[in-house]
DNA sequence: TAAATCATTTAACACTGTTAAGCAAATGTA
DNA sequence: TACATTTGCTTAACAGTGTTAAATGATTTA
């Protein structure tokens, strides 16, 4: 009977192993790197054993996803607990999603972009990849005196917002040129200025 | 003599072929689904003919980039040859930039984001990957007065108008179901925003 | 002890990019 | 014309990929 547990922990302990094999691969040599073999190799296995754990690479890909927004999700949090005015609350968690994304590059790289699938698809297969939206709109809504969160007026806001952000991340994450200092200050230009434009 | 201009000629037509064939099966499968052996099998000749033209894989995908950029190039040029005063022309350009891009949606991610090598490696082997900097920059100019196009605050604003621009078609390209309604809504705020912030 | 289940590996398939060897036709040279 | 050389192209092969099926050997069950 206790030995039954005690299986089910080992396996759930090489499924661990198998996700932190395969975010220590990506980490260190890119997503494009990822292999079951290399992965497999980590663990000391052999690689069919992975589909014991996972239905196939995308799976892994996606639960690393899902590991990825949990942990920008506990950043925003945390960035967001530290202030009380909307605005700054905004500031302070754009900032914090900046920075979770040069920490983890190329996790941000799996998050966005990698997967075939399209962000509906996504958001079907992992209620994680809200979490963001969840994190943010609350402080826009309390900023523009708009109390339905799904509103198209917040929704838009919070694209803004996102596509800015996003996109100097994309920018900057695919090759490095333009000197830290200057992406600060777009970054910074950029959120206040939206912040102006939606406080009353 | 002149046979040696035909099948140059000839070799150069070939070396189109597989251009074409490669954009072909971007735009219909995906770039993840572009192969060298689907490539020859449409230009009916077998792989290894491929290495006659190009280096590998990744110089075709170079390639097409370039193409991409020039394509874009000419987008931007006739949208700024519509209007004279800066503003209406940085934001009739950036209509235009994203047109192209979903007009274009996986030659864009080849343009961006596909290639393994980065930004400044991009802009080493092909100049022609500045040209936008070249199309908009003298507008952004004129707008704040500056003769400098190299200023840092000129390259400041160009990126803030750039990463909103960009972000957002990376969220949209990347399967997004919001109308296009808010897109187009979330496109012009934020430009007009953005260039009302620069005029003096 | 025999049967059945489980974990794991080996082998294989159909792909991928890429390189080397071979072949057959076109060309250059005597 | 006859031979040598170059050219265009293909076949074969290598190492790698994700994935599946079959085999093996240990562990549990009856």
């Amino acid at each position: 009977m206790a030995s039954k547990e005690r299986i089910a922990r080992l396996k759930e302990e090489t499924r661990i192993n198998i996700l932190d094999a395969a975010l220590q691969i990506v980490k260190q040599e890119g997503w494009q790197a990822l292999s079951l073999r290399k992965i497999a190799d980590a663990i000391e296995y052999t690689a069919p054993i992975i589909y014991e754990y996972f239905a196939n690479k995308e799976a892994i890909l996606l639960e690393l996803t899902r590991k990825g927004f949990l942990l920008l999700d506990r950043d925003l949090q945390q960035a967001k607990a530290e202030h009380r005015l909307p605005a700054k609350q905004l500031e302070a968690m754009w900032l914090a999603y900046w920075n979770f994304a040069f920490a983890n590059k190329e996790l941000y790289q799996v998050m966005f972009g990698v997967s075939t699938n399209c962000c509906c698809e996504l958001v079907n297969q992992l209620p994680e990849a809200e979490l963001p939206w969840d994190a943010f709109t609350p402080a826009i809504g309390e900023l523009m005196h708009i109390e339905d969160l799904d509103s198209d007026v917040i929704c838009t806001k919070y694209y803004t917002f996102w596509s800015v952000v996003h996109g100097l991340i994309s920018i900057n994450i695919l090759g490095r040129d333009s000197s830290d200092d200057i992406n600060r200050q777009v970054l910074r230009d950029a959120i206040t200025g939206i912040i102006r434009s939606i406080t009353p």
